[in-house]
DNA sequence: GCAAAATGTCAAG
DNA sequence: TTGACCTTTTGCA
């Protein structure tokens, strides 16, 4: 489920598993090449910024990873069993290793490269030092619909579709409603909003968006209890004013609003 | 056993 | 704007 709170648990976890330790790394699948340049070194650091991961080793290297639409880490205590499927990269520090599937980007990159990937993004709302002013002045300016401004990684970092979806509902903001016709403290307010919600995903390892009055007072164990408004439930009701929940293609992919709370 | 879908990005035209 | 790509899981025969 890869959106930036995804990105981020992965770098607690494996900070917490790898920092300051001899790493194995290895490429079972054997597409991801330049695993032999870092086998053995120490892992100092890792790090995420938006939908990005970053491996920091001793030594200056760094392995990038992107996941991508399917890209995973499955993790085991060590000794790892063998490769299941096709495991583009194994880590094996001495409790644990972990295995990477799927991703769109797995590369040794260096420091000016990973630079170069951040100046590319806009702030991250799970970053401390994140800036909203930046995206409100792209936002404030754009013709475009919000619904894409959101999902540009050039805007905010770390959002997604779902996100995208679920805060736009929350707001009561039409997606196709243009950025500059979103008012300055409807977006203030829907960035704290994203803040808090990516920080429980962060914390749960899953997006959970609805509030407790709207899950018809599911428990919160419950494996069923709704997560989204809006995300995948087209043509089924609303959770509030019982309105089939609309859906179409914007920019390729898919958005999906209630059309009576949102406008 | 096979097709389709999935929370994403990039490059070609 | 379209298609290609990475891999697994789900659903239907």
């Amino acid at each position: 489920m890869p959106e930036g709170h995804t990105l981020h648990r992965l770098a607690r976890l494996h900070q917490r598993r790898f920092a300051g330790t001899h790493v194995a790394v290895t490429s079972p699948q054997g597409r991801f090449t330049d695993a032999e340049t870092i086998d053995g070194r120490v892992l100092t650091r890792a790090s995420a910024w938006g939908k990005h991961l970053f491996h920091h080793y001793e030594g200056g290297p760094i392995v990038h990873v992107h996941l991508g639409l399917y890209g995973t880490f499955t993790e085991a205590p060590a000794p790892m069993p063998a490769p299941v499927g096709a495991v583009r990269m194994r880590i094996v520090g001495t409790e644990y290793g972990t295995d990477l599937r799927g991703p769109t980007a797995c590369e040794v990159i260096d420091e000016a490269q990973a630079s170069a990937i951040l100046d590319r993004l806009g702030p991250d709302p799970l970053r401390s030092d994140a800036d909203p002013a930046l995206p409100w002045a792209r936002i404030s300016r754009s013709r475009k619909p919000i619904g894409a401004l959101l999902m540009d990684q050039t805007v905010i970092a770390g959002v997604g579709n779902v996100y995208r979806n679920e805060l736009l509902y929350r707001h009561h903001i039409d997606p196709y409603r243009r950025g500059r016709d979103v008012g300055e403290a409807e977006f203030a307010q829907a960035w704290s909003d994203l803040v808090a919600l990516m920080k429980t995903g962060v914390r749960r390892g899953t997006i959970v968006v609805v509030a407790p009055e709207h899950d018809h007072g599911a428990p919160s164990y419950a494996p069923d209890r709704p997560r989204t408004y809006v995300y995948r439930r087209a043509g089924e009701p609303c959770r509030v004013c019982g309105t089939p929940i609309s859906t179409a293609e914007m920019e390729g992919r898919n958005v999906f609003w209630c059309p009576t709370c949102q406008t």
